[in-house]
DNA sequence: TTGTATGCGTTATCAA
DNA sequence: TTGATAACGCATACAA
């Protein structure tokens, strides 16, 4: 069974097409009583707009396109949440894909999206992902696109994350302030902002507490296998008998692969070694001990990058022009048992 | 900055429109030479062509429809991944929309995903969802539609799903092995078919094994909060003394609020009570006790899901008749030390 | 081998 | 108040 079309209603109605047209769209200059008549038959004949014709005239998709490293992550799963549903009250409608931490397929992806007419884009980065041109081509494009989480400071569109470095500085403040001196750190691949970012936090912390900062006792996790990373970092560390006496980890699952390293030689935690995560899923308030981490507003974000891109959108519709954004999310320490 | 379009290339090139599609979809009845030619020139003007044009008189989006409860949820987000990463190989990209256990939202973008004329929708009902008459008038217009894990059984379309009865019975049924006797079931609501099947399973084993079954300790979580029904359901449990030493929760999310509550109570797992959940949610391997589950293939789910899909969608385009699929995935028994 | 004409479903301009 | 017509970008049957 095919749609019903305009031409269909018009010519059941014996009337013509572009009469039809203006009477769904409520146009005055159409008798009330034709109006009425088309709108039942609409109705009747279960009318439903071909959202692609108009498309192709508006110029117009309604459409956005969301590429974020995985789905699977929750963090990314949260904010791919706010994003659908804020989207969802403007009239848009949302595409998502995947890099996978991949720099070719991040690419491939975007390319993809704009194929489809996307309205406009919103990314996360990879951390294969080093330069932006592939970004910078869209924006030429003039088609809107917001950076959130995983960002390049130096693409010119609007931004929105949080301060990363900050929080860094927060958490391991507050390790130092429990009274740990030989803090570690579980940091991320060294390309992406927010893992060079989180690191600088925590350096600075420890040399602004009068701490040395000791590169022997950083550990890499760049294996895009966070829980795995964390759990032989960690048996790595344990072999190498360095004092260390908190572990500050850059995300909540490598916590959880280090506490669960840690249990599996049964070392204490915090007695023996504080652990801190950075992300606050849901895992790190049910796992033994409970984790300290950071709380990160992933809803919140999904639906202020969606909310900042639509702006955009409609700005360029209105060839009004858009002033480039930066927000800045807040995030908080969440004290559990771990520290 | 627009878009190129064939009109503009075949300005330059100052050939026609058609030659210029043809050359571009590499027809034999071009000339090599204009076909390199109008190559190089697309290639130098970037240009891409308008899916949504081509939608319009091809009538195929190449874009898929998803339904889902919930993004994070954990399961979904592995069918979701996979459904995503399925659809883009055979070209096809996925618009996702959640019901949020919501009939009326389910029905609403169930109307958003046609409106955009997908090729085909994949769903998994809300918990709300009694009736299908909305799935029903999607088949009724010969749009494909493919419904997993949350299925009805009563709608005529292909179907993609474990087989619950068998695996609550598996789970129950290992329990009884174990020696527990007095084993309650944490069941979701009502009406879903998985959640009755599960329960079905649970009594089947008891009956099966002799031991009678207790209406009092059915206990039921319906709030879509699964972690606190499984907290709250056994403060109440706890205060009726009832001597259950397990309990076969019907998700990993409400055994891991049991597990909480039994914790905060110093109720040892599994020795004073057993837990066991459904679902293996990474979670459910580091929590402590690690939790006794049921291993349910997600991302086999979605892809598995999509090649139907597309199947009976390709099926369509070639106007031969498509067969109405039962698929029944393999679950397995994953022992942990909850029970 | 290439070009012309038509249509996909809709909107918008201009006449009637 | 209504209708005819053109246009959006592309594909294709048919003519040249």
């Amino acid at each position: 069974m095919k749609n019903t079309t305009l031409k269909d209603l018009s010519k059941v109605l014996n009337i013509s097409v572009s009469a039809v047209s203006k009477a769904l769209k409520g146009y005055k200059d159409i008798s009330v009583s034709t109006r009425n008549e088309v709108l039942r038959m609409a109705e009747e004949m279960n009318y439903i707009p071909n959202l692609n014709a108009i498309s192709l005239k508006t110029n117009q998709t309604k459409t956005i396109g969301v590429i974020i490293p995985s789905i699977q992550n929750q963090f990314f799963s949260k904010v791919l949440t706010g994003v659908i549903e804020e989207a969802e009250k403007y009239g848009y409608l949302v595409i998502t894909l995947q890099s996978n931490e991949n720099f070719e397929l991040e690419k491939k992806h975007l390319q993809l999206v704009m194929q489809k007419q996307v309205d406009g884009i919103l990314i996360s980065l990879s951390n294969q992902t080093k330069r932006c041109k592939h970004i910078e081509a869209i924006i030429q494009n003039e088609v809107p696109i917001v950076m959130f989480d995983k960002i390049n400071k130096l693409v010119k569109c609007s931004k929105i994350f949080i301060d990363d470095q900050q929080a860094a500085y927060n958490a391991v403040t507050h390790l130092i302030n429990k009274g740990y001196r030989r803090i570690a750190i579980f940091r991320g691949s060294l390309t992406p902002q927010n893992s060079i970012d989180r690191f600088l936090g925590y350096r600075k912390a420890l040399i602004e507490n009068g701490i040395e900062f000791d590169p022997s006792i950083v550990y890499l996790c760049e294996n895009n296998d966070d829980f795995n990373d964390g759990f032989t970092n960690t048996q790595k560390l344990l072999s190498e008998k360095n004092n260390v006496d908190a572990i500050f980890a850059i995300t909540d699952l490598i916590a959880v692969g280090i506490i669960e390293c840690f249990k599996q030689n049964s070392i204490k935690i915090p007695e023996d070694v504080a652990v801190f995560g950075f992300s606050d899923w849901f895992m790190s308030s049910v796992i033994t001990p409970t984790l300290s981490t950071i709380k990160q507003p992933g809803h919140e974000m999904g639906k202020k990058a969606t909310q900042i891109l639509i702006q955009e959108i409609e700005n360029n519709n209105n060839k009004i022009p858009t002033i480039i954004q930066n927000v800045v999310l807040p995030t908080s320490l969440i004290i559990r048992n771990s520290t």
